[in-house]
DNA sequence: TATTGTTATACTCTATAACTATA
DNA sequence: TATAGTTATAGAGTATAACAATA
């Protein structure tokens, strides 16, 4: 008999819930062309565009190199624009395309979907409890 | 302005947190001369042993080659053993070593130090309802 | 023909580090 | 010397598929 029961570890209720969320989310993006590593980037442009590689680097939480080769794929794929920063010479800035740009609406549409099934057992007071918890949890303030 | 708050979504609040949990896990897992990776494959053992790979295979929603490496590598650090099935000649049988089976408490000592720490801010209520609503979404019954 | 397990191959993500150019 | 970005390389996870042995 094990010291643990998987069902009582928060971290492998998450491991399991981001597995499932990743495949399903990931298979909703290809409908769209899309892929889930790009959507982090995608996101934080959406937010604002205009930054520089090393502002999506930090919004991203990932590695400068990781931006420079998603960036790579947006760019190729037609979706974002490389630019000289105005300024400074070694920085550049990313902006959307207009086919960027118009992503977005059928993208965020897809993560609602997908947020909305994988909550669809809970009551709305209970989204609303579990939302703040994991915000909380994940450093967020409780807003 | 984006059409989605990022703290508003319920999937982006599950990767920040799998990506919390598996970096300080795999660090704590270090000191006992584990990785993340051979983790769900041990544990599948601790709660019992002496089963096929193909059922370990399924008890760690893996693929089956994933589970022949990794237990290519516990086997050569001498955590486990493979062994002929009496009656199946095709399948192979898995049990732990002696040190194999140390591992577990000091192993679980780490993932429960890991879920403590990240829950910390909550309180045992809090805590109490965020487990049943996560096993709830993660389809496990609400126990 | 289906099952059990191994191997080959490839793609993505991650990590370290070397490199260019600019500041 | 530090910053911004690119590139090379390698390890790990994941996926498809081919394969051998056995049922």
């Amino acid at each position: 008999m094990a010291e643990l029961k998987r069902e009582d570890s928060f971290g492998w209720l998450i491991a399991v819930l981001s597995r499932q969320l990743s495949d399903e989310f990931d298979q909703r993006l290809q409908a769209l062309g899309l892929r889930i590593g790009l959507w982090p980037t995608l996101f934080a442009l959406w937010e604002e565009d205009g930054v520089t590689q090393s502002v999506l680097t930090e919004k991203c939480q990932t590695a400068h190199y990781t931006t420079t080769r998603v960036l790579d794929e947006l760019e190729k794929r037609g979706l974002v624009e490389r630019r000289p920063h105005p300024t400074n010479r070694r920085a550049t800035t990313v902006f959307l395309t207009k086919e960027g740009k118009a992503l977005e609406h059928p993208a965020v549409a897809e993560a609602k979907a997908c947020n909305a099934r994988m909550l669809a057992g809970l009551s709305r007071q209970e989204n609303d409890r579990l939302m703040t918890m994991l915000r909380k949890i994940a450093g967020l303030g409780s807003r």
